[in-house]
DNA sequence: AAAATATTTTAGATTTGCCTAAAATATATT
DNA sequence: AATATATTTTAGGCAAATCTAAAATATTTT
């Protein structure tokens, strides 16, 4: 049974989430995700420890409690399937999908998001490529091949954005890049690790690392 | 353009909205509907006085200003969509509709919830009977649901009498039929237009078609 | 129209989440 | 290992929305 916490609560535990996945926790990444300041997360910490939804003690390492990461699990699963509803029901362009998502993730009926899950036909995997946990927080890996990683000349799809950033979003509109994609890598410049690539079949454009690691491509 | 306001805020004048419509606007009204307490709702009062959401000044009568009003309806637009849409695609039953679209109503994306009518089919009544006013404001008015139009074993209240015949009133005291009385319809009979009818939770009786086509429901 | 009653408002506190500035601790550099 | 730098925490305050208790105004009753 997951009690109710506030908005912000969630929020906190949402980011901490992420961060401990990427390995990157810490009170100054948080503020920086949170758009906070270094001493608000503090306070917050203490209160999720309060809650025993974190362990922390000051100047120390913190994490997630089993408790926390259960809560965790299902705030991004409410934030998965709105999102997947969002694309695929209200035709929302994926990029516009996000941020909608992050207020209505916080609407709390475990109901709702049971029903929500059944009628979309309990889909794994959002709109970003995304895993979604299910009822029992049960979450799967994700395919991990990247665009950088991929091999001369062998054709794939794009079949997930490795990160939610807007500029990024925005970039990929701009040069027509979604799920489902093909691509094809033709040549690696190991100089700055930019990559040549060809998009659908127009010419071939260079791209960054930045954006070619965040590209989660599957070979056909 | 509705700029944003924080969740109680709408909530008040969401509430407001309701009372001012049936007639009994107060502070102390506004604060047993809000269940908190006269001298809050004062405060409250006082701010959206300042965002000019309702003419106020103390001691006098206070309502709401025309982009109060029109700010009301928007709300009451989300509220009753969300409530369609649980109801019609995700089955809730109707007394679990409220409360969750209570939340959703918050969310405040205005591209949601034209996306979300559209989805819907631009509905104009939700699963109460209750009117939705559209994107520009307008609602209808409401439907007058008589009884003898009300579906089988939907329960519904009686909301009116559209009738002050004398000998129609001595029937309905015999029938313990008042305002607010729980009714639901359970047979229909062609042949004659009767209807057998639970009235509150008492064994089912048979009413004449002059009678069922004289009160006005509203499903509950 | 005065008194009694009911309603509404003011005044002063509390809690949540945030802030700035300063202190404490941890990490990196020499 | 000592110092310099970076990070985190503490301390003290602020705004939103609430509360209680007391004061001000309206309304009802006699």
């Amino acid at each position: 049974m997951l009690s109710k916490y506030t908005i912000t609560e969630e929020n906190y535990i949402k980011a901490i989430f992420h961060l401990q996945e990427e390995g990157g926790l810490s009170t100054g990444k948080l503020s920086a995700a949170l758009k906070t300041k270094p001493a608000s997360v503090t306070d917050m910490l203490k209160k999720l420890k309060d809650k025993k939804l974190i362990s922390w003690s000051p100047y120390k390492k913190f994490k997630l409690t089993v408790k926390g990461k259960i809560l965790a699990l299902n705030i991004v699963r409410r934030h998965r399937l709105w999102e997947y509803f969002l694309s695929e029901k209200l035709h929302f362009d994926w990029d516009e999908v996000h941020a909608v998502a992050e207020e209505l993730e916080h609407v709390s009926s475990e109901k709702l998001i049971d029903k929500l899950d059944a009628y979309l036909n309990f889909p794994r995997v959002d709109p970003h490529g995304d895993p979604i946990p299910d009822a029992m927080g049960n979450m799967q890996q994700r395919a991990q091949l990247r665009l950088s990683d991929l091999p001369i000349n062998a054709p794939a799809n794009i079949i997930a954005v490795a990160s939610q950033e807007l500029q990024l979003l925005e970039l990929l509109k701009h040069f027509e890049i979604g799920l489902g994609t093909r691509v094809e890598v033709k040549k690696r410049f190991d100089f700055d690790e930019s990559i040549e690539v060809k998009i659908k079949n127009k010419t071939a454009i260079q791209l960054g690392e930045a954006l070619t690691k965040s590209l989660i491509v599957k070979l056909i």
